[in-house]
DNA sequence: TATTGTTATACTCTATAACTATA
DNA sequence: TATAGTTATAGAGTATAACAATA
């Protein structure tokens, strides 16, 4: 039983992050939040003020998939949303909400580090330039966040 | 506005992931065939005669979610669900079928030459042993797959 | 009993369209 | 008009539970 997938560099990657996204989702699961909702509120703890659709700009979301989630950690009193320039609402963090995103950058540095052990030491400077890589856009090419 | 999850590996790791991934669907489109079922097409290409849970052990995927895609390549014609060993469907792909296996690895060296285009020439060959160890569970950890 | 196929169900993420509100 | 928020909806992928069929 062979797995030609195997070969490919693509299908490295899917598992890859399939597999360390699930990991970092088990590390959420004690603040109950997805791996989304964590991120936005840490985009939020770095930049507050923002609206709901620059969040989403920032972290490839739309804005129709980040109302609902905005909302969710509203009510349960992570995000505060507030007037902000014209319709735009202005998100900051409550005091709750600072405790939570301060127990979510711990998180992602234990995930990080969890992930970088695995690697042989020889190759960890080479993870992020690797990963950027082939995130980045190619020259030309569109751009649909940050 | 700056986004403090691109210091995070994780991260980066599930951007690439997401944006090659929507490039190999698109790439895929013509075909009328997701990743996933391109995927299973492949795997049951190098591997005639696995049951539907073999194959998705291979690609973990769960034999409840591998039934409906299956049959959908059954009707579609691509692959053949022919009685194999107890209970279990030995899978084989169709004549049609192994046309459209052609396609898929063809579509998915080109997905990888794409991809390893965006890697500066002196780290291409990091790309493989990087993934490899990103995904490789560590020792003592369960192996859900393969 | 263990494995496979099958059905049902639910949650997350993603994508599109359309509507309202406001500068 | 352009941007932001909002609602509805649909398609993927994934996860669990439960049941039938077969060695």
């Amino acid at each position: 039983m062979d797995n030609p997938l195997h070969e490919f560099p693509g299908y490295l990657l899917r598992r890859a992050a399939a597999a360390r996204m699930a990991e970092l989702s088990q590390r959420l699961a004690p603040l109950r939040l997805t791996v989304s909702e964590a991120s936005v509120v840490a985009v939020i703890a770095d930049n507050p003020g923002l609206s709901q659709t620059e969040v989403g700009r920032m972290l490839a979301i739309q804005r129709a998939n980040m109302n609902p989630m905005v909302r969710r950690l509203s009510e349960r009193g992570i995000v505060l949303m507030r007037q902000g320039n014209g319709r735009a609402l202005g998100l900051t963090l409550s005091k709750e909400g600072r405790v939570v995103a301060d127990a979510i950058v711990a998180t992602f540095l234990d995930h990080e580090a969890g992930m970088m052990a695995r690697v042989p030491e020889d190759l960890r400077p080479m993870v992020a330039p690797v990963l950027m890589a082939l995130w980045a856009p190619r020259a030309g090419e569109a751009v649909e966040s940050e």
